[in-house]
DNA sequence: GCTTACCTGTCG
DNA sequence: CGACAGGTAAGC
């Protein structure tokens, strides 16, 4: 999906699109990207509420009204456009959620992985999931924080702790690969294994390369659009994902293996396996 | 840990 | 046709 770069640029591009704006009645195409409530509830009350300020999680977008939090995930497909000179043709179209005034939001979906909730405050949380969530890496995590957090899972390798939303929020397979590229720190090490200057070295590839990838807009590597439905450039700044057999900078050759039932690009010469 | 499942599409 | 795709939950 959309990882953080790519769901904190729309974050930002709603923001004063959609700032003090009040929702109508949605349209719902189809109502199994609505978890919760009923579509049938959403569609009665969530009109007359007013937007007050997008915020992020993780990969979660959090739109806070008036009254109550309306929560977006977009898992791999999803893309959450806002328009105001009618619908935007899409094929696959789940749910429009009109403002008064005639500009909307579209959500949609190839995959239809992703999904809406209307929370009526934080303590339901729970039901998007988003309870679970562990320190955001750009908002939350600090370096002392996080390189502590890896010495708490001195077994785990690190790739798979990174993308577990559990230990911090925020990372995807595509911005994990980089930063591992940009730290050279194998994926498969574990974390009990990265010395503190390793471990340092993580923390600041990681802000940076998220970093990066918003002021370029987020990655398209195929669906991901930002609010206004443009794509972003990252993908033309990756190092190693998806750059299988070309070559490195270092001049050996991009490797491609699994980890953590991921597809995984590594450089084998920049990222070596560390002892044990 | 791993695999499978969710769903639709693209690529070789 | 099979492999793979930005994510995550569930079941070994």
């Amino acid at each position: 999906m959309p990882e953080l770069p790519e769901v904190e640029v729309i974050r930002r591009g709603l923001a004063p699109l959609i700032r003090g704006k009040e929702f109508d009645r949605p349209r719902i195409y189809f109502p199994g990207v609505v978890r919760h409530p009923s579509p049938e509830k959403l569609c009665r009350i969530l009109p007359g509420r007013r937007v007050r300020e997008p915020a992020r999680k993780g990969k979660y977008l959090l739109l806070h009204l008036d009254r109550g939090i309306l929560v977006f995930h977009l898992r791999m497909t999803g893309r959450l456009v806002y328009g105001s000179g009618g619908l935007p043709a899409g094929r696959h179209l789940h749910v429009e959620l009109p403002f008064t005034g005639g500009s909307a939001l579209y959500f949609s979906d190839m995959r239809k992985f992703g999904g809406l909730w209307l929370l009526e405050n934080e303590s339901e949380y729970p039901l998007a999931g988003l309870h679970r969530l562990g320190l955001d890496m750009l908002e939350e995590a600090g370096e002392a924080q996080f390189v502590s957090l890896l010495r708490e899972r001195p077994r785990s390798r690190v790739k798979p702790l990174l993308l577990d939303q559990r230990f911090v929020c925020g990372l995807g397979n595509i911005y994990t690969d980089e930063s591992l590229f940009r730290a050279g720190i194998h994926p498969c090490r574990a974390a009990g294994s990265l010395s503190a200057a390793e471990a340092g070295r993580l923390y600041r590839a990681i802000r940076a390369v998220l970093e990066d990838g918003i002021d370029c807009g987020g990655t398209t590597s195929r669906d991901y659009r930002d609010a206004r439905g443009e794509r972003g450039s990252f993908q033309d700044r990756l190092a190693v994902y998806g750059r299988a057999g070309e070559k490195c900078r270092c001049g050996a050759t991009i490797a491609r293996t699994v980890v953590a039932g991921r597809g995984t690009y590594l450089c084998p010469r920049c990222q070596v396996r560390g002892l044990k």
